[in-house]
This record gives structure tokens, C-alpha cells and sequence, in this order.
DNA sequence: GGCTAAATATACTCGCGGGTAAATTAGAGC
DNA sequence: GCTCTAATTTACCCGCGAGTATATTTAGCC
């Protein structure tokens, strides 16, 4: 069949639709095409935007048709839901790793802002910063938003405990935090992956302007 | 009819639906509806989204059909374009008034900062940040980009201005508009304009974290 | 090699919403 | 009061895309 034929021919990106490439190549590993199909739709998402994406689109991006989708995944929103939470868990990571750290507040900051712009800069980022409470449903809504917060409060209590030790300067800690996340999430919005820009380099500058600040001292 | 009669209860909000809200009260000032149309649109999608946003919502948010909408503006595309415009001039302006001012680089990017944070908390803050070329025609895209970039470079050169005249700390001027940028972007995310904290002040606590750094100094 | 369950595909439904053609109403000028 | 234009409405079209009912294939198992 021509269907066939032209599936052979699909450029096979890593960990992506490989997996369904050749019918002998089939994995039956349940847990690993549910995350590639994760994986494939965040990156749809990333290009074109969640309305702008079809599961159709991602289906046949995974040579696949939807129904398979939808075998994976009980609906479009859940999706997003899951490509959001791939993302924010490297945040969580990144601030439970610092948990168990001896060294200032501040360190520990900076530490957390590098993890934060990995994971920004990763497949997941957009995502993450996309997945507005407008496009899910209520309950949802609610997931995502107590989970955001937890960053939030994570980025919080880290300032809180710089300005206690004294390697923080005393300042409002949620704008502080506010501003800090806007920054490293407004990466999403113009990182390319194809840039030179690392997001460990990033992650270093974002870090001297937050810590040196802009006045000479 | 009953139509007419559920008309006159809408409640008339400032400058919105009130233009049509009784038939003897309609002007015949085309800009003014223009006007109208467009602040109920960033509203609307302020609040739903641009997606979530039917034209019929915005339509019968006015007091009117859809087809009228049609009549002051070309398509939703122009519309969330022309919401994205009217924020975007905001910010323009306010860089724009610094450039016969003869203070500091610092002051005067200060300056632009506080005006950004009132853009951004306008009506038309969230257009301005949504406004994303994934949902606009490649004419469009490329339109929003340059004037984007235009603001990018305000921004730049007023670091510039500093590094030079020795009031800001030589750095990397791209990564620090970004991160200004995006810092100030993401209030849109999440500001009410119910909140008790205005704009000013805002913009207050995060030009002392930029100027002044976390570290005590 | 036949049985069963999981995986995948075919072939639909259906509603929403952008956009429009054609009629209707309002109003300015005479 | 008539006419002509602008403003507005009624009543549509139509495509896209989420989601599904049903058939088919695959593969593990005895």
C-alpha cells in the first residue's frame, strides 16, 4: 500500500516516532508510547500552539492514526495536562534536589533558576507556561493551579531563607518571585532550540543580573 | 419584543456596551465604535482567551450580532491584532517620552518600566503578551514581530545609555532586556485588576530588585 | 493453529464558530 | 415624505476538529 510505503520514509527523530516506524520494531511497552505520544504532542504544541494543533496532526506525526491516540490519552486536555506536568516536575526536581543542600539561601536560588531554565528550555516548556487555566476544564484548572503555586511557593521559601541567613538583601518576596518566574518562563517564549544560547548560559546571566542587579556597586 | 427588552437591562460598563445600549443614545462616531469593538475584544480575551473567544461572544457583549462586528473590523485575526497595536503603542509611548529626557540611562529605563507595568496591566496587557505568530497569519507574524522588536531595542538601547554613562553595570544587554522583558510580560499571567496592588507599585518593587540585586550590598 | 485481549485502523457523528449573502432599518439631506 | 447610504440584522454555509462505534489486525498463550 502507498500508506505503507510512505510511513517507511518518515525522518525518525530520537525517542519519537521510531518507535512506530516498522511493524517488526514494535515495542509493546505500554508506558513508553503513552510518553512518546506525550513527548510528540508537546513538541506540536511548542510549534504550532495547542488550538493550532490537531490530534490528528499528532497522530500522524507518530504514524499513527487518532483513535490510537486516544488509546493512550482520554482526551486533548489531558494532554496538555500531562505535557504540563512532564515539565513542571523538572522545576520540582530542581527544587527538592536544593532541599537537603547546606549552603545559602541564595546559592540555592541560584541553583534552582539553572534547573528552572533547563526545564523551560526543554520539550515540556512551553507547555508549561502555556497551560492556562482558560483551555482546561475547572477541575484541571485547579490541578494546575495548585501545582504552579507549589513552585511558587518553593521560589518563595528559598528568598525567605537567603534573607534569613543574610545572603538576600530583606525585599518582597512574592514580587520577587513573581519576577523571577516571569523572566526564566518568558524564555519559552523565545528560545529556539537551534540557538547557540545553552540554557545553562542563560541560566548564569539571568543569575548575575538577579544577584548583581543593575546599579554598579 | 423581548429581545429589545433584555437589551436595556445589560448593565453598561465605562465606554463598552453603553454606546449602544439604547437606540437613542447611539453615536454615529465610527471611531468610537472601532474603539469599542476592540476594548471589548482584549477584554473578552483577557478573560477566555482568544480561542475560548467566539465573535458572537463579543457581539453580544456589545448588544449587537456579529455581522456588526464585521462591519468595523476585518476578521478576529485583525482584532486581537489591533488589541495587540493599542497595548503595544502603550509601552511605545512611554519609551518614546525618554528619549529627550537627559537623566541617566538608569532613571530613564526605570522610567519605561513603570509604564510597561501600567501597559501590561491594562485591558490590553494580555493581547500584547498572547499575541503569539502561532495564531496569526505569516503577514500578520511578521507585522507583530518588528514592532515587538522595536520595543526589544528601546529597551536595549536605554541599557546601553546606562552602561555607558556609567549608571548601570556593564553587561549583557540582550539577556538582561530579556529577562526585564519577560519579567514584566508575565504580569499579565498573573494580575487581576481587582488586585490590590496597582501598577505603580508593581513597578516600584521590581525596579529596586533589577537595580539594586538580591545580594545585600 | 485456534483463542483471547490489546493495539490499531476505518469510517463515521456532530457541534461550534468563522465568515457571508441578502434583507431590513435608521438617518442625513433635500 | 422621498431617496440614498451606512448601519445592523436575519439566516445561512461550511470546514475543521474533537470524539466515538465498530471492525480489524497483532501477538501472546495454550
Amino acid at each position: 500500500m502507498a500508506g505503507r510505503q510512505a510511513r517507511k520514509n518518515i525522518p525518525q527523530r530520537a525517542s519519537g516516532p521510531a518507535l512506530w516506524a516498522s511493524v517488526g520494531a514494535r515495542v509493546r511497552d505500554r508506558e513508553r508510547k503513552r510518553d512518546a505520544v506525550i513527548m510528540t504532542a508537546a513538541r506540536a504544541f511548542r510549534e504550532r500552539g495547542y488550538h493550532n494543533t490537531s490530534l490528528d496532526d499528532i497522530a500522524s506525526e507518530l504514524n499513527v492514526t487518532k483513535p490510537t491516540v486516544y488509546h493512550y490519552v482520554e482526551n486533548k486536555e489531558q494532554l496538555l495536562f500531562e505535557c504540563f506536568r512532564a515539565g513542571l516536575k523538572l522545576i520540582m526536581d530542581g527544587i527538592e534536589e536544593q532541599r537537603e543542600s547546606t549552603t545559602t539561601g541564595r546559592e540555592r536560588l541560584a541553583a534552582v533558576i539553572s534547573r528552572y531554565a533547563e526545564a523551560i528550555t526543554s520539550d515540556f516548556g512551553w507547555c508549561m507556561v502555556q497551560a492556562e487555566n482558560q483551555d482546561l476544564s475547572p477541575a484541571m484548572s485547579r490541578k494546575v493551579k495548585a501545582l504552579k503555586s507549589e513552585i511558587d511557593q518553593g521560589l518563595r521559601s528559598l528568598i525567605r531563607a537567603g534573607v534569613d541567613d543574610g545572603s538576600i538583601r530583606p525585599c518582597d518576596e512574592k514580587m520577587t518571585a513573581f519576577a523571577l518566574a516571569g523572566a526564566l518562563n518568558w524564555i519559552a517564549h523565545w528560545y529556539r532550540s537551534d540557538d547557540q544560547l545553552a540554557a545553562a548560559e542563560i541560566a548564569h546571566r539571568f543569575i548575575e543580573l538577579f544577584e548583581q542587579g543593575l546599579q554598579p556597586r
